[in-house]
DNA sequence: CGCGTTTACGTCGTTCGTAACGATA
DNA sequence: TATCGTTACGAACGACGTAAACGCG
């Protein structure tokens, strides 16, 4: 059993069990590979892929198992590298991550700029995937950051950093009912109107949806979009109110759209980092958390990326300073 | 950075930074690791070992860093070939276990008897230690189960599995004073009496002098011992009242002792197996688990081992369970 | 007939062990 | 001078890539 052969594995089961595929991704020949599985199966007494003729059909349940070691594995390599090329000062390398659109397209932007000129060498990859997508891709191991939001849980895969709070906030045309209001709307006086919203806000657990559950209101959602550009449009169309994170309405606000407060009974959001476990971040890594939320402190930071604190997040000291907003 | 070259760093380090001495522990040869060593070194850019003309004198921090991630790969890969093993259905390995002399002299001789004849080709090696040295070898990693008793404490660097439960037991002369009692002292009543029990008595977290220190009682410890044997030696030879696990008094009895329950209010103690944590184990240890502590569940017992359900020990269900006590 | 896997084979790189050398106590 | 680590060298093994053969849709 060598490095290589594992690596190999995971490569073949992140590529869906295609082997010309994944020998592609890790730079070696299609024959390879096959013998290095072959071998490894050999070595270890059972086979790791079903097959059916000559195709790979999936993983047999010791294959599972000894891919999930293989991550790891794979994943303490790939720390102990990132550690030393951060001992050895270097400041090139890939930034891979994971997200919503409205953190690629409002947050994150100046945050990524500024980083670029600290580390002008770093090459940063913008994921961009549903809500529910981002951890599985944090999971496989090919990302190095996910940056996501919930209301209300803590992300439980891997490292959860919180970043800052942020409200929802309601875009209605000038001329809607709501425009009207001086005011934040109740959760009521939202329920009447069809409303424009994110994707997301289909999902049971959506906070949207529950906050109307819980009331016992019965509510109409006319259209939802992944996008907040999308909804802003459509809300300019006419088709109902949106409701959308804060960060996506940045100023100066259009002439023919108004925005109002959420109602105070909808629930705050946090913002997270979410880091793959055990792995050991680059400095660049580090430098991005620490310039996406400046209020946390680097040596703590990477005292905790590093394992050696327990993280136990949110810790009292710290949730009680997030406190501070980013809206650009 | 190759496996092999991770386990030489490992052997290194168990061996004191004495080359030789680990190039004979990993079957190869001394001018062998040093190149691996040399190579590693030179592929991250920074040194593992300080030195001193040609020897070694300790590791550098990131010599530290790299040793931790090696002992968690090699701790994965030895999970795949024990699953592995296990998968083929071989019968034959080795199961180190380390643990105090009261386990290994009452409780463990016919479990591990009986294991023999399950397994009639696993070598068993027994490494006796001190209460604390127990969990310094389990950490180090090259032993597949600690067998360790504690008296209100959960044992945390790995995953632990309480067994039984058991009480500690006074053992005086036949001609001495409490003798003649038919009940269990209290403490005030021990305190008066000189004391042999465990060197673990010594250490101000011991129980036993919690116990008293709790009851503002001063108290006299004539001598200790590791071993339940020399103590039942020493109260035969009139030095005091013997303060000792109930496992180490079998019947038959001999003649010229008592024995006594020891006060309610000296707290119960627990005997736990602790397990390297992500160590796969192989079937016979969970067959010898499953013989120390036959009121487990075997399927629980591997699902929790394989790290497939969260421990959280204990489980209130199981908690409940354990009242069984094993007295030879 | 195209796609993907397996098998066969030659080349290259790497590792390993033996042996000689050097430094240190 | 004995012990331990480094350097040097030759042999053997193993991995890799190219090319061809085989199954399957």
């Amino acid at each position: 059993m060598t490095l290589t052969q594992l690596r190999y594995l995971i490569a073949i089961a992140d590529s869906g069990l295609n082997i010309t595929l994944a020998a592609a991704r890790v730079h070696a020949t299609q024959p390879g590979l096959s013998k290095q599985i072959k071998q490894m199966e050999a070595e270890l007494g059972f086979l790791l892929f079903e097959r059916r003729g000559r195709s790979l059909t999936s993983l047999t349940p010791g294959g599972q198992r000894v891919l999930m070691h293989a991550r790891r594995i794979l994943e303490e390599t790939a720390s102990i590298r990132a550690y030393a090329a951060n001992e050895r000062g270097e400041t090139s390398g890939a930034l891979v991550m994971v997200t919503t659109h409205t953190q690629a397209r409002y947050v994150l932007p100046p945050v990524i700029a500024g980083l670029k000129r600290a580390f002008p060498y770093v090459s940063v990859h913008l994921q961009p995937a549903a809500d529910r997508e981002v951890l599985e891709y944090l999971n496989r191991g090919d990302v190095d950051v996910a940056i996501l939001s919930t209301a209300g849980s803590v992300p439980r895969d891997g490292m959860a950093i919180p970043l800052y709070r942020w409200r929802r906030v309601v875009l209605v045309p000038a001329m809607h009912a709501l425009a009207r209001l001086d005011r934040a709307p109740s959760l009521q006086e939202l329920a009447i109107h069809p409303l424009v919203s994110y994707e997301s806000s289909i999902q049971p657990e959506s906070s949207l949806r529950q906050a109307f559950a819980r009331q016992g209101l019965s509510w109409q959602l006319a259209m939802t979009a992944q996008d907040a550009d999308l909804i802003r449009t459509y809300v300019r169309a006419g088709l109902g109110a949106g409701v959308l994170a804060e960060m996506a309405v940045g100023l100066p606000l259009d002439a023919d759209l108004r925005v109002l407060p959420a109602p105070p009974t909808l629930c705050e959001c946090v913002t997270w980092a979410v880091l793959p476990r055990t792995r050991v971040p680059r400095d660049y890594t580090v430098e991005f958390l620490q310039r996406l939320a400046p209020q946390l402190d680097r040596r703590d930071l990477r005292r905790v990326l590093e394992g050696t604190s327990e993280p136990a997040w949110p810790p009292p000291p710290w949730w009680a300073e997030i406190s501070q907003t980013i809206t650009i």
